[in-house]
RNA sequence: GUCCCCGUAGUUCAAUGGAUAGAACGAAGGUUUCCUAAACCUUAAAUGCAGGUUCGAUUCCUGCCGGGGACACCA
């Protein structure tokens, strides 16, 4: 609906002013009464036309090709123009849905494009902290937000398996490790090795340089150390797995992560020192230096020879695009790590390794009313402890609420889960995230059990709808009631505008708050609006709407990865 | 010191340069003989400060104040 409005008033441009304007921006209006979309183009215009922006509308409106769709257009204000949908590009618009069922609001418009997405990234040794929710669930709704849009997705999880910390774990272990304890609670016994390491370490710094040996070793392909390595990674995986799995609705095409780059580093070594895209630097070391020292300089090869992240970044790109050819690489990773993705990015282009459009999904730091959460120090608050946390307290309210009902702990983990997911993908990802229990626990108001219950509700009318009807008279306020039915349907329409703005934009939270705006806007119906009571062609109708919107609802929520429920 | 991000109701968050700055939680009040009250309906309550650009600024620019982060041998 907004490109086919943005094509007519483009075409109407042209011919009332032989204008041609690029980007047209269609908006949707603050209130109901201003009409289903807006256009502020005529102001745009005013200045470079000198003309008043509402003989400008005018002019537009009148050159406007086909409007049989629409019900009327207005100019308000300033010198808004203002659409309003007629009721039949409406009732068309569920019927397509009706049709479309899974895939409504799914698009061509990444057909023949691939995507790599790079998310969760976890490091091994370590296990998966609260904070890990925001790669992981941020970078799967894209996933399949780009996925519904026609693009071929590749997802890859980069894990931290390689590095100096290796040196240091191996080292902790040779010194204080257990084999026995450590089979037994694999990641936490790691996680205190490293904590040991690093309280140890700030006393002593030569362990910093010990560390770094044990590294080099691996690097070399020291059999012992490297034997180590493997195992660390192994009984941490299938940890890490664990937690993914109780999350749900995780999927990884590849695990690649930084070990397999390994035997891929020398050659971008050889090729940047080769273009003199690398330089030396200090004590033997290699570094890129940028244009006008726009950035610090970028370490690529320490000055033991071994390599970094950085390095590891570059190999990636460089074997991504030898194996796939991608339109767009979309790094998932934490602001703190800005400044490293810009220095990529620009090294990227001084060796011409991909074309692909290399972007920087940022998100914010997750922060702690109390203290600081530092993984080296130990403090740090688990993720399943907050997922476990989350269905307990699902669990409690479903025997508050409807203790008779089937399939409890099932429920529970939907709800718990979706509920934490939720919490994340709501949020704009630029702004830092304030973790606190309260919030993560908190199942109404905007949150996933809020859609889950619109959803339940909304399937519960149609399973009742196939037994005998009521027949009883109802009497109902017309005007009341049709204006929840247009407020609801008109919502409509708006679900593939917003996957698309979420897309482009990255942004997640877009197409959650479309979510949470419809949900509101059906049980505002729900409340008002009786279906099963009324009848013949009303009944059919409302029927058609609630299936509708249930078909929207759980497309939408299957984007951000949250699972819907018949019944709750 | 240099650079980057962020400052919105009591709290946690929204708002593609546009119309009266939205929600949720919390507070005050109301709605169940009727499709699931995990709901619905009212009320009170906010753009850090000072300039600038614009017909129009929470949004763009400058300065200040406050918070977070990054600045080569960690990732």
């Amino acid at each position: 609906m907004q490109e086919k409005i943005k094509k007519l008033l483009r075409e109407a441009i042209k011919k009332a002013f032989s204008r041609e304007v690029k980007d047209i921006k269609i908006e949707y209006p603050v209130e109901e009464i201003y009409g289903d979309y807006a256009s502020s183009i005529a102001m745009h215009l005013a200045k470079d036309l000198a003309k008043n922006p509402h003989e400008i509308a005018e002019t537009i409106i009148k050159n406007l090709k086909e409007t049989k769709f629409l019900k009327k257009i207005e100019i308000a204000g300033p010198g808004f123009i203002n659409f309003y949908l007629s009721e039949k590009t409406l009732n068309d618009e569920i019927k397509t849905i009706l049709k479309e069922k899974d895939d409504y609001g799914s698009g061509k418009i990444g057909k023949n494009k691939n995507i790599i997405i790079d998310f969760s990234q976890p490091n091994i040794a370590k296990p998966l902290g609260v904070h890990h929710l925001l790669s992981t669930v941020i970078g799967q709704s894209l996933y399949n937000i780009y996925q519904f849009l026609g693009y071929e997705c590749i997802g890859i999880n980069h894990i931290g398996d390689w590095g100096t910390q290796f040196g240091k774990l191996t080292y902790a272990y040779k010194k204080w490790g257990d084999y026995i304890i450590i089979e037994k609670d694999p990641i936490n016994e790691l996680l205190k090795l490293y904590i040991r390491f690093h309280e140890k370490a700030e006393k002593d710094p030569s362990l910093e340089e010990e560390a770094r040996k044990e590294f080099k070793k691996l690097e070399n392909g020291d059999k012992e150390n490297l034997c180590l390595w493997k195992w660390f990674c192994d009984i941490s995986m299938k940890e890490i797995q664990k937690t993914y799995d109780y999350l749900g609705n995780i999927h990884f095409d590849y695990i690649q992560g930084e070990s397999f780059y390994n035997d891929k580093m020398e050659k971008i070594l050889e090729k940047g020192k080769k273009e003199k895209v690398f330089k030396k630097g200090e004590k033997g070391s290699w570094i890129v230096k940028f244009e006008n020292d726009k950035y610090p300089p970028f370490l690529v090869q320490k000055s033991d020879g071994t390599t970094l992240y950085s390095t590891r970044d570059l190999a990636a790109v460089n074997y991504r695009e030898k194996t796939w050819n991608p339109d767009k690489i979309l790094y998932v990773v934490d602001v703190a790590q800005s400044l490293h993705f810009k220095q990529l990015f620009k090294t990227n282009e001084m060796l011409n390794l991909t074309d692909a459009e290399l972007v920087h999904v940022v998100f914010g730091r997750m922060q702690f009313k109390e203290k600081k959460m530092s993984t080296r120090k130990g403090n740090i608050i688990l993720l399943d402890e907050v997922l476990k946390e989350a269905v307990k307290k699902a669990e409690k309210i479903i025997l508050e609420k409807n203790p008779d009902i089937s399939g409890k702990n099932k429920i529970a983990h939907k709800v718990g889960v979706g509920a934490v997911k939720y919490i994340i993908l709501s949020q704009n990802r630029t702004t830092n995230i304030t973790f606190d229990w309260e919030k993560m626990l908190s199942l109404e108001g905007n949150s996933a059990p809020y859609l889950q219950y619109s959803y339940a509700r909304a399937k519960s009318i149609l399973r009742k709808s196939k037994e005998k009807p009521s027949n009883q008279k109802i009497s109902e306020d017309k005007k009341k009631t049709e204006e929840k039915i247009r407020s609801l349907i008109s919502l409509f329409p708006k679900f593939q505008e917003y996957t698309l703005i979420s897309a482009e934009e990255y942004k997640p939270n877009i197409l959650a708050n479309y979510m949470y705006e419809l949900a509101q806007s059906f049980n505002s119906f729900y409340n008002s609006v009786s279906v099963l009571r009324a009848r013949d062609v009303d009944l059919k109708y409302r029927l058609q709407i609630v299936e509708a919107f249930s078909i929207i609802l759980k497309n939408g929520l299957t984007l951000l990865g949250v699972e819907v429920l018949e019944e709750m």
